[in-house]
DNA sequence: CTGGCTTCCGTAAACGTTTACGATACTATG
DNA sequence: CATAGTATCGTAAACGTTTACGGAAGCCAG
């Protein structure tokens, strides 16, 4: 065998001529596998660490036919999820620290809004990218999630959907929000509620809409079809369900917003009507990074995004094989629950 | 050879089969490659679309040494940045629809806030993702500058550093905004002009407050010492703002914002003792999804992000020689211009 | 008919890993 | 001392592509 030979070649093969044994030995040492001699193992990683060297993803993945890369598939243009500012970057956050104990890798995929999602799902799954994927921005009848079935490649959703095909999912528990705000209102003395619902496709908007009529039911009131707006999740939609209000023949007194990124808009249409909320009529919605520095300040929803992202990893791994036996208990689907923060924007009491 | 073979074998050594020739034509006839007979080429085209076959990305960039991936890398948890989701997300769309046109991949790498951001990158880069990365959050001093400078890894950043290597760079053109904002303040009247800066570590604090300093020396006025605001990038950071402000002996009549994801809070801050902006100080700040919705409309510093997206992907580019004959006018470096939106936050003179 | 193009295609060697298998030396056991 | 077992390591074959090379036709000019 060759010894000393300063041969220019890369990767573990250089490592390998560099210490004088062979590559089987280096990746063994490297891997953390058994046939490897204590000593020399610590040989083999000063070495690496020294030389800089970490192995060659495309060819450990070649010949692994894994890729220790799970992708987190979102769309560009927030305008479809609704979702404000950091609500993604939060959930990172808590998915990178469940992944960065087994060094797997988070890699965001961006659907182009020009591209179909299916399509572009096609190729990633194609091109054999990554291990696992999450799946946002849900549609209620979403095609890829059978793709991913069918490719048998482990996945989570974040957001129920009509096309489940028995994966795990995490979703907001906007069922709880539902009655627990309106409970809330109704003590107020509220008997006409509004609420917002998002774009026709995301199933959110039906659970949400629905739950909320039987908790009204549930106080002998009924939700005015009327009363139910939708409009773009973003702050001109906000605005815009603000003056739809305000025309309102009989307008309600409360109103739920069910999406982060409209109150502001909102709360924009209502003051240029002369309107306050928490005086002359009550607003809930949900928390985000400037929910608390509206004037006045939001009553919203609230959760803890990185523990989502956190579940979200965790279930995701606990279906895949590799890693299944470290989240034994995980449960498989489960709604998130989001707590009340009181603010001053629902604080008054109807007679 | 074996004809018709139903061989379970993957990828395109079974499409070679299934069409009864070479896999060497197929990968010809599939990369576009010249010595291939056009109706041959059809066939395998059309026989690839209908089987799904898409090249395994493990062996081809095995192969190839190209990866046909481009990193976006970006840190999460804002706090360092102070731009929302939004603004990258558009941003991405941009870059995207450049990307879309070669077939690249665009790949998010999230370094979460726990994560030394350059041993992240030397992971990344050793272990061979991408092609070309594109850097942001760039610090004032930042090492990652040199690592892939070291590795001849292509590379862009969106912001400025000390640590400049040659590479291209595009960055917000805050000393128009500053040269721009102060002007219009002083033509207002205002002689006692406040500013905001970043986190001590990010240049473009530097560049701003400088720039404000010499557009406030042009008109002989002087930028006091005690009227440079300092706060975390957020909503919280801007509340803290106004109550230093307002605590201020010789209170300044305006306000620049340099950051885009304060301004919510600095308005509430104002509020509570009694301040409008607009009316008793005058805020000049940067466009964000809410900014024409605040209360009163926030005058701001509007660019478009989906084309700085664009420019950045198109810069990349030009610096990776398979690209670059195709983008030979793409200049280096340069600021990225931005426009003053007139609101309703500073309209008023003073005497 | 010969020689040289051109056009098309098959062969096989890479790319950098991981890992099944076998080989060697040493230890323990009877 | 023979044998079985163990600890450690080297060898070589994959993994799925791309591509340099050469070969087999077909064509045309001389």
């Amino acid at each position: 065998m060759a010894v000393e030979e300063t041969g220019k070649m890369k990767g573990i093969r250089r490592l390998a001529e560099h210490l004088d044994i062979s590559i089987g030995t280096v990746s063994r040492a490297l891997n953390g596998k058994p046939d490897v001699n204590e000593e020399t193992r610590k040989r083999v990683l000063e070495a690496a660490e020294s030389l800089g060297y970490v192995a060659n993803q495309s060819g450990r993945s070649l010949r692994k036919g894994s890729t220790g890369v799970i992708a987190f598939m979102m769309q560009t243009g927030t305008e479809i999820t609704g979702q404000g500012d950091t609500f993604f970057m939060s959930v990172f956050d808590g998915v990178q620290t469940v992944f960065a104990r087994h060094k797997l890798d988070l890699m965001v995929l961006l659907c182009s809004s020009e591209e179909d999602p299916l399509a572009y799902l096609k190729r990633v799954v194609a091109r054999g990218f990554a291990d696992g994927i999450i799946l946002s921005a849900t549609r209620r009848h979403d095609e890829r999630f059978e793709l991913l079935a069918k490719h048998k490649i482990p996945f989570i959703t974040l957001g129920r959907s009509l096309s489940d095909v028995g994966q795990p999912w995490i979703d907001l528990d906007f069922e709880g929000m539902a009655e627990t705000a309106v409970d809330r209102l109704v003590a107020h003395g509220h008997r006409h509620i509004a609420v917002t619902r998002p774009h026709d496709d995301m199933n959110l908007g039906y659970v949400f809409v629905d739950r909320c009529r039987e908790a009204l039911a549930r106080h002998g009131l009924t939700l005015d079809e009327s009363h139910i707006f939708r409009s773009t999740p973003n702050q001109a939609g906000g605005y815009q369900i603000a003056r739809e209000l305000l025309a309102c023949e009989e307008r309600p007194t409360a109103i739920l917003l069910v999406n982060e990124s409209i109150t502001i808009g909102f709360y924009r249409g209502l003051e240029e009507a002369g309107l306050r909320p928490g005086k002359d009529i009550a607003v809930i919605g949900r928390k985000s990074p400037h929910s608390q520095f509206l004037s006045p300040s939001l009553t919203c929803f609230s959760l803890s995004l990185r523990d989502l992202g956190i579940s979200l990893a965790e279930s995701l791994l606990a279906t895949i094989p590799a890693y299944a036996n470290l989240y034994p208990h995980r449960s498989e689907r489960f709604l998130w629950p989001m707590e009340l923060v009181a603010g001053e924007s629902d604080s008054f009491d109807l007679p």
